[in-house]
DNA sequence: GCGTTCGATTTGAACGTTCAACCTGAGTGG
DNA sequence: CCACTCAGGTTGAACGTTCAAATCGAACGC
């Protein structure tokens, strides 16, 4: 605006590879090798070019060397934007832990949200041909899905949270072993003195639904206490789904315990267990799964996936692929764990209350250790 | 692979502006123009190369225009990584409507997480100097918060869902009419039959609580049913505001009504319900704040915010910038919509079920089931 | 008839980076 | 001594787009 000094270019705008490589007298392409391949160059100067980068606060734009690498730098995921959103979307949660592991592998995540079943097709089309992303991450995969093959077809890049079960080739995926969770669960009930285990879950069909069923079913029957009539497959609709949830809990009885294929659905035996002035935890013991907001605020035991180590895993195997490492030669399961709270805990607080004001929840509940008992 | 006229090029990449500009026979330019200045260019001229595009299936290479123009096409959203997750949060639908409207905009959204209060800021700086981003789409606004003050420093565009209450100046935000709502929700009430309607709310001191308990006076003091001890801020311990949840339904009674300030202060007031044998909609009505998974799954009357809206109109200024059309001379408003569920139904189904428990109108005296005198 | 304006289109250059090829000098082996 | 390698570094060119300026006719005003 007012004084200038016409010497130098008075610009303050960022500074650019040249403007370091003129700084540190070097070349435009030692100070790009000093980023890219520091194998090249030498300490001496690397520290020279790597100080004059901090000096001048240097950022390679990602715009050119997308353009020039034909690649870009972010990776795209989907949100599903069909009308509800499942409860507690453990979507969301993995979004969380996606993106900051994205920081960490220099990539950048980029959310589309696609209304129609088959629109992502269309939708990666876009977003590759305008270079936007390089890749992919899946979620919620499910059979006949008709996006793995689409991408493996054109050869995108791409990862899955979730099995991808119509290509054994593919082995990018990382998933959480709901059966094992489930018998995490079944084990932690036992170990608290509850019996006998019900199960309360999907239909059958759904690939994630069967394998937790199937932790049930093999924890229960390895501890020698296994009743197939202990299981409950509740309909879609709330007050059927309360009066199935209701047949099973007494089917079960007082000091048992039910471990469930979701929080969804743990959370409905909560009310039902209420409603009936039975106390989780005290009368019966009761897991959900996902760990849920839920399930921190109200004191359900919950069955915890590991998002982050999942999130960084799947990462590595994109941003990883062309330093070499690959992914395995199989999807890997995480083994998830079971975050004991009040709903599984004989001597819960409530008990303590007096028992013309049963209560909600306990002291310990806003805080996340229990540190109390043990 | 085998056979190839070596005549053209036969690559299989992707169609550039020179590609259609060739088929076309016009030059890059004309077909730029066609793109971004379709005025510039005669129909005739335009029709031409519009079919060209259609053709080769061209799609302008965002990385080139990125760099050319020295700005990005997209804008980050940050997702608050900080440990535990709010209760049915409703920036997750926040961020689905806006990823919605960023493409009818040709706009995308980048995610990026910051753990610490401050870090945002050195966020923002990376995501602008590697120009991933060309602006910022602000949630979660605050008295002192020091994200305004800096953007607007540096001159980046940015918008915001929530009030920027630090800045009069800065009139690209948009909010939801906290106030209107609760005040739509105790007329709702009222015109169901129930009376009074209590207020359960947060602290004194917040924007966003004082706005909605402001609602509520307003609403039953032009009815005439105002009364001031009719109001709650349960605490932040989860039992003791179980118990002040607990004498605000005493005070309230039968037939009457609590509005809340959330959907999670609501499902409080729903678990001490059903505690108490109390049934929701049928005995006294409930509404919540936000309309959540929660609310929807289990049957609460909820304010619902038209988060599409407000996406869509925070992007078109942003995208709109350019274009002339600015932000308004102040921020904007919108009003939020009552969704009527069973929990502020008299009829409700919850009626129809056997009464398993008796309505604690004497808290004292009636005891559940567990019946043991520890 | 001639300078002027204007619409429509073209051309050269540039955005900031990395690829591919090239250069240089010192060390190596015979 | 010569051919060769190799580490370290440089240079021209290119990625695909848009900006800024130039070109070209045709229409216009006087």
């Amino acid at each position: 605006m007012t004084g200038r000094t016409t010497v130098s270019r008075e610009r303050a705008e960022r500074a650019t590879l040249v403007d370091v490589a003129l700084a540190a007298q070097v070349s435009r392409q030692t100070v790009s090798n000093v980023l890219n391949n520091p194998g090249k160059v030498s300490p001496a100067t690397a520290a020279k070019v790597r100080f004059e980068i901090d000096r001048l606060n240097f950022r390679p734009n990602l715009a050119a060397r997308s353009l020039r690498q034909r690649k870009a730098n972010a990776l795209g995921i989907e949100l599903n934007a069909t009308g509800r959103h499942r409860l507690g979307n453990i979507q969301d949660s993995f979004l969380v832990e996606l993106t900051v592991a994205a920081r960490e592998q220099d990539a950048h995540i980029i959310t589309f949200a696609v209304e129609d079943y088959l629109e992502p097709i269309s939708e990666y089309e876009r977003l590759l041909a305008t270079q936007m992303v390089s890749g992919f991450v899946l979620t919620n995969t499910r059979h006949d899905d008709p996006r793995p093959a689409w991408l493996r077809a054109h050869e995108v890049p791409f990862v899955s949270f979730g099995q991808v079960w119509d290509d054994p080739a593919f082995t990018a995926w990382a998933d959480v072993d709901g059966g094992s969770g489930i018998a995490q669960g079944v084990r932690h009930l036992v170990a608290q003195g509850y019996a006998p285990i019900g199960y309360l879950g999907w239909p059958p069909g759904s690939p994630v639904g069967d394998d937790r069923r199937s932790g049930w079913v093999s924890a229960t029957t390895d501890l020698g206490i296994h009743d197939p009539a202990l299981q409950e497959v509740p309909p879609q609709d709330l007050p059927a789904a309360a009066a199935a949830v209701r047949s099973l809990l007494e089917r079960v009885g007082n000091g048992g315990a039910i471990v469930c294929a979701s929080d969804t659905l743990a959370f409905i035996a909560f009310q039902v267990m209420r409603d009936q002035g039975q106390r989780p935890g005290t009368d019966i013991g009761l897991i959900g799964f996902d760990d849920t907001d839920f399930a921190q605020e109200f004191g359900l035991t919950s069955v915890q996936q590991p998002l982050a180590e999942i999130a960084q895993t799947l990462l590595t195997y994109l941003t990883g692929a062309e330093s070499g490492a690959v992914a395995p030669s199989r999807g890997v399961l995480f083994d998830p764990a079971v975050i004991p709270r009040r709903s599984t805990d004989h001597r819960s607080t409530d008990r303590a209350r007096p028992a013309h004001k049963p209560v909600t929840t306990d002291p310990a509940g806003s805080r996340t250790q229990d540190g109390d008992s043990s």
